[in-house]
RNA sequence: GCACCGGUAGCUCAGCUGGAUAGAGUACCUGACUACGAAUCAGGGGGUCGGGGGUUCGAAUCCUCCCCGGUGCGCCA
């Protein structure tokens, strides 16, 4: 069944194509004058701009009113009004609203449709092994994880890749520090080649504090860096011992990461790395040599991808440094091949901060002029950086960084202490205790990112972030909480769903916040833009608030067939809420 | 130097395929808990849309110049 705004727009364009205009004029849309109408149509004067280029004379009123006469009479509009120069104010029947609303709440998805099925992979997270998750990987985390979820609930087949930075000098690095640190390990012996231990000698916790000495030792010192490159060149060259190393680095990290990213409700179906497209490498680099794409450049192998007439300078892509390396170019390269072979997806999504932008123009060029993809198969969708309030990356007062667990810790202790200032849930279990103050500090935190334009930088306030009124996660969850109470209400009454009758205006606009979902989801989906659905949600959050305060569903002196009407109408809001949440990746609880 | 992103209410942000009185949240002021949860609802004040010029019946939105902030620009990832 179609939306409330489908019905409107066939019928103006319909109109519009009937006077001899072009269809695409009559488009209707949401009013920016709600206090008018729901619904404006603006063609009118367009029409009357077409018409005047053609030489003639023409008065957008008089289009308007044209219009207007070939829509009179329509079912699903109960008033048609011309304003201003030319606008056509549309308000929909409430026989249409009713009808709509009984579609919304016998559908599962509450009015939401499948677009053309597509395998896509999301690539995302983009941890790093040895490294603690901090703030800077919230962003992609979550962005990702919504855009994941917003395509699937579309019928998209969807997979997401971590594509964890596992290769490359950090590696060196943590192989020359450890040795420093424990040289009797049987990893450094380079006569030994098998029989190395199954536990690891080191500890998620190890591997963070290794990484920034030796970083900050080879900062000042050239000889120390020169043991990391030897170390890195080793081990990617298949030295045993490193290997070995290498497995037991990513297998910690990986269990850290799955710690990390689950406590923000984030899960992959990929944890690839750099390291595991390494093999792929040799025969890429072949492969490009033969089809003649590449060429030497001071000692590096390199493929040009800049573009004739092109005002930016796009430099080449790097295939191997001059000293026979690989880089960053080479293995995102690598990625693409497996990724080809392994799935061979039809979009690649790459939710990546926005300073890369670049690097991946020049990955992508080059996978197209080998003729692996083409170019609107892959996607860089770049977010900005969350800065502190004098714009730069936020760091800490200390000046470090804020580490992800602590930002979460410091969510879910904002939450308590509500719960605790509200004296709500005094009498809970602990546990539920604990369980909401967790799922409210993680619905603040990810509406609050996710409700930015992506491609923004934006101002990290701890106190906008742990504020729970408002256009807030909590908001969200507390409309929802409200609509459970009554639900359980319900059943314990004896009050059941039933024929649901849209009359007060509270009512309509709940309806009409309901029939937006779809509209949202496709914008969204469109622009990649998870403030767009986090709007919508929001909108419908708020129209329930009103639908709430104005119409009263169980008490006393509403009529029965009214209570079942409204019930049926709060479950549908629910159910729509929730799938809304669902994919913005917050839980509700039942109660808070 | 070149390129990309941004500058909208006190604050944090939407709006940018041109349309009416530029919106939301917050903060501030007012009202609503003896009806389903007030983390709520209703109402109010608050804006030279960075600046100039241009296109248009109409510009926050398109074009152009300038100012301010952020970012990127071959052997780190």
């Amino acid at each position: 069944m179609s939306t409330i705004l489908e019905t409107l727009n066939a019928a103006t364009s319909a109109a519009f194509a009937e006077l001899g205009f072009p269809e695409a004029l009559g488009a209707t849309r949401e009013s920016d004058r709600p206090d008018l109408a729901p619904f404006q149509c603006n063609g009118a004067m367009a029409a009357a701009g077409v018409l005047k280029k053609q030489g003639h004379k023409a008065n957008p009123r008089e289009i308007a009113q044209n219009i207007v006469a070939k829509l009179e009479g329509h079912p699903a509009i109960a008033e048609l009004e011309i304003a201003g120069p030319g606008f056509i104010n549309i308000r929909p029947a409430v026989a249409a609203l009713t009808a709509r609303a009984a579609a919304l709440a016998a559908d599962d998805k509450t009015g939401a449709t499948d677009l053309p099925p597509q395998k896509i992979v999301i690539d995302y997270g983009g941890a790093n092994v040895a490294k603690p998750m901090h703030v800077g990987h919230l962003r992609s985390a979550v962005i990702g994880e919504c855009l994941k979820r917003l395509l699937r609930f579309q019928g998209q087949t969807v997979i997401g890749d971590v594509h964890l930075g596992d290769w490359g000098l950090q590696m060196g690095h943590l192989i020359t520090e450890l040795q420093d640190e424990q040289p009797e390990l049987p990893y450094f012996k380079a006569s030994k080649t098998s029989g190395y231990p199954d536990v690891s000698p080191v500890t998620m916790d190890d591997l963070a504090r290794l990484y920034p000495a030796a970083s900050n030792k080879a900062k000042s010192d050239e000889a120390r860096m020169e043991r990391s490159r030897v170390a890195t060149a080793e081990l990617q060259a298949g030295r045993e011992g490193y290997r070995a190393l290498l497995g037991h680095f990513i297998d910690e990290s990986i269990k850290a990461l799955k710690k990390g990213y689950g406590a923000l409700g984030v899960e992959f179906d990929l944890w690839k790395g750099e390291a595991a497209v390494d093999p792929l490498i040799p025969d890429m680099i072949e492969g490009l040599k033969a089809q003649g794409i590449t060429e030497e450049d001071g000692g590096a192998l390199i493929i040009r991808v800049e573009e004739e007439n092109e005002k930016k300078d796009v430099p080449p892509v790097m295939l191997l440094a001059s000293s026979g390396a690989v880089l960053y170019h080479t293995t995102d390269l690598a990625t693409l091949v497996d990724r080809k072979a392994e799935i061979d997806p039809d979009l690649i999504l790459y939710v990546v901060d926005q300073r890369q932008a670049l690097h991946f123009e020049q990955v992508f060029r080059a996978a197209v002029k080998a003729g692996w993809y083409k170019p609107e198969q892959m996607e860089h969708l770049g977010f900005g950086t969350m800065n502190g309030k004098d714009g730069k990356p936020f760091k800490t007062r200390e000046g470090g960084v804020l580490r992800l667990e602590d930002l979460i810790a410091m969510m879910r202790e904002a939450a308590q202490a509500r719960l605790d200032e509200a004296g709500i849930g005094a009498d809970f279990p602990e546990e539920e205790r604990a369980d909401i103050a967790d799922k409210v500090g993680i619905a603040a935190l990810k509406f609050a990112d996710l409700q930015n334009q992506r491609t923004t930088n934006y101002i990290f306030d701890p106190e906008r972030f742990t504020a729970f009124e408002g256009k807030t996660g909590p908001y969200l969850l507390y409309a929802a909480v409200r609509i459970k109470s009554i639900l359980r209400k319900a059943t314990d009454m004896g009050v059941s769903a039933g024929e649901i009758v849209i009359e007060d205006p509270a009512e309509q606009n709940l309806v009409l916040a309901l029939d937006g979902f779809d509209r949202a989801l496709k914008a969204a989906t469109d622009k990649y833009a998870p403030h767009l659905l986090c709007d919508h949600v929001f909108r419908l959050a708020q129209a329930f608030s009103r639908f709430y305060t104005d119409c009263p569903i169980l008490a006393g002196k509403t009529p029965e067939p009214v209570k079942a009407s409204r019930l049926a109408l709060a479950q549908t809001a629910l159910r729509q809420l929730e799938h809304g949440l669902n994919i913005i990746g917050i839980d509700a609880p039942n109660r808070m």
